[in-house]
DNA sequence: TTGAAAGCGCTAACAA
DNA sequence: TTGTTAGCGCTTTCAA
């Protein structure tokens, strides 16, 4: 069995509230003498103590935790994100609790919401839509007024952040348009938050838009690799072949050049392409990837500091914080063949 | 505040003991009447009640949780096996929790395992080479018995699993040998498990080896792709450049390939890549990067396996275990122009 | 300057 | 069939 503060209560000759005492470093406060004090730090140390995780959790109350919800840690867009905010949460003297859902089902992002708060998180960002009006969560959220945060999603009633696509996705297109293009196409799945904002600007800049939705059911998350892939082998045999193609995401644009190379079809020699994430990993490509960037960096800042506000009780806004994207600008894009 | 099982044993107007009770399934067992079960069990869904997790582990002295100790977690080598990991783990009713040492300090890599101590985990799967003889946290774990494994590294008196690279090493340069290539590159970190098989099949296939260290030193971790990138850059510009190139991790091929591109070296035309650690990432790439592999997967299930055999008590070997690597062959090697 | 004690929410053994 | 009780390890207040 790990050791106490009992333990040490024992081996020093004092009562445990001291121990506790001068362990949190309330000491002085507590108006301990110097040699008491020293003498437990020191056993502390000999010891190796390390306070019970559990035992401090339940009188205080918190677990010092952040649950961190997204669809998939595979995607460098969450683990790009993730990462970030493991850092950031630690500084604070935090942890992140990682729960992905696979985007298997509504029901399964609202079970792993659920698990994370059996977990004992003192709040959640979550990067799923599960959690939305209606829902049992949604309700228990407010009425307990669970600090949460929503990105990428709008929630009514809740705070969340979402990315306004617009000026990125417009930037892209006067870009591809600038470049000869004429023929764009969309590749990925069904997000309106994504389309929409390139269909208006295809219309806007005078240049036609193909949609083709990559087939993803539920459950079928695991095999996004093996669709972009797909998608990409029907694409290159497509007769009149759009020029440029934005995907949904860096991801899955990772798995749609990897397809077209196998085809033959050489980026951007052939086909442009334009990402979704302005993630790292889509910096490595070959080439470097394009991307329309939702500045990741600034959106979990901002996300921290809306959960750190709850936790400390001051509530936080409910109004849907916009951040615009922009294009991010790489090597993926040239003047059409 | 959360709804605690007093609320509903209140509301019920039984005692909080009988509410565990039900709560926990054992309401048979304890002969608990049909109709107070569910008169319970409908007012704790009612009021969404959730055990608190500190209560929980308190009692049980266990949080279900396990550590997961990587170096960087957008390493596509690391998430994929976190991936894994919490799969299987979730499936086990545990959960997991990552946490992350960028590398950056032996000293840091002790921290960060003392965090994980810190927040209560039931034992660790760590990747790191930290906990090793000498250091407080090696006596420790034996000392308690603390479940433990360590993958990657062999870790005298501990249980741990380490790859033997010397197969696919093996497979990997004799592959290159019949393509006819004749000089062959290691690029990479200084890994000696992986160096000194790809030095030996060098000499037994009759084929020379250089070794270019990319320099990283502690806290240089975030800027891998930089090296590596830059790397490529100085290889690019070799007057005569080995034709095929190893590297230490897929991770870094990905990038190593990426600032080859730069510099208008096309693979595997103009140079061969193997990479390291078999990555689903590493398929993602163009062209599909041959890799050798580890059999993550089987090399988790044997780690999970041996952590959950010590939290039940059963003590795990401590002989290194070792797990043949192959050659994932895919498209990144060809024949020498 | 320190000890004693209450109580956080839960489980489990034992009474009633 | 159910209630009572004793802790788990810790923080914190109040006494001594």
């Amino acid at each position: 069995m790990a050791i106490t503060a009992t333990d040490i209560a024992k081996r020093v000759g004092v009562s445990q509230g001291t121990v506790s005492s001068v362990l949190n470093g309330n000491g002085a406060k507590a108006r301990i003498a110097q040699a008491t004090q020293e003498k437990i730090l020191a056993v502390a140390k000999e010891l190796r103590y390390r306070p019970s995780f559990a035992g401090r959790a339940l009188v205080r109350g918190r677990t010092r935790s952040i649950g961190f919800l997204c669809g998939d840690i595979r995607n460098p867009h969450f683990n790009e994100l993730a990462d970030l905010a493991m850092e950031e949460v630690e500084r604070r003297g935090f942890h992140l609790v990682l729960a992905v859902t696979k985007w298997h089902t509504a029901k399964n992002d609202l079970e792993t919401f659920d698990n994370l708060l059996a977990r004992g998180v003192d709040g959640i960002i979550s990067f799923g839509s599960a959690v939305r009006k209606g829902t049992p969560q949604y309700a228990q959220v407010r009425a307990e007024q669970f600090p949460f945060v929503c990105i990428g999603h709008a929630v009514a009633g809740l705070p969340c952040i979402i990315s306004d696509n617009h000026p990125g996705t417009d930037e892209a297109v006067r870009l591809c348009q600038a470049n000869g293009h004429r023929r764009l196409a969309y590749v990925g799945l069904p997000e309106p938050a994504k389309e929409r904002p390139l269909a208006d600007a295809a219309a806007r800049h005078g240049v036609s838009l193909d949609t083709y939705h990559v087939p993803m059911r539920p459950g079928q998350w695991a095999q996004v690799s093996a669709c972009a892939r797909e998608a990409a082998h029907r694409f290159a045999k497509l007769p009149e072949r759009p020029t440029a193609v934005f995907t949904s995401s860096d991801h899955l644009a990772v798995d749609f050049a990897s397809g077209l190379w196998e085809m033959g079809v050489r980026i951007p020699d052939e086909v442009s392409l334009i990402g979704h994430d302005g993630t790292a990993a889509g910096g490595a490509m070959s080439p470097p990837l394009t991307s329309i960037d939702f500045d990741g960096a600034q959106v979990l800042q901002l996300a921290l500091d809306m959960v750190f506000a709850q936790i400390e009780g001051r509530p936080a806004a409910v109004e849907p914080v916009a951040v615009p994207s922009r294009l991010l600008v790489r090597k993926s894009v040239s003047l059409v063949s």
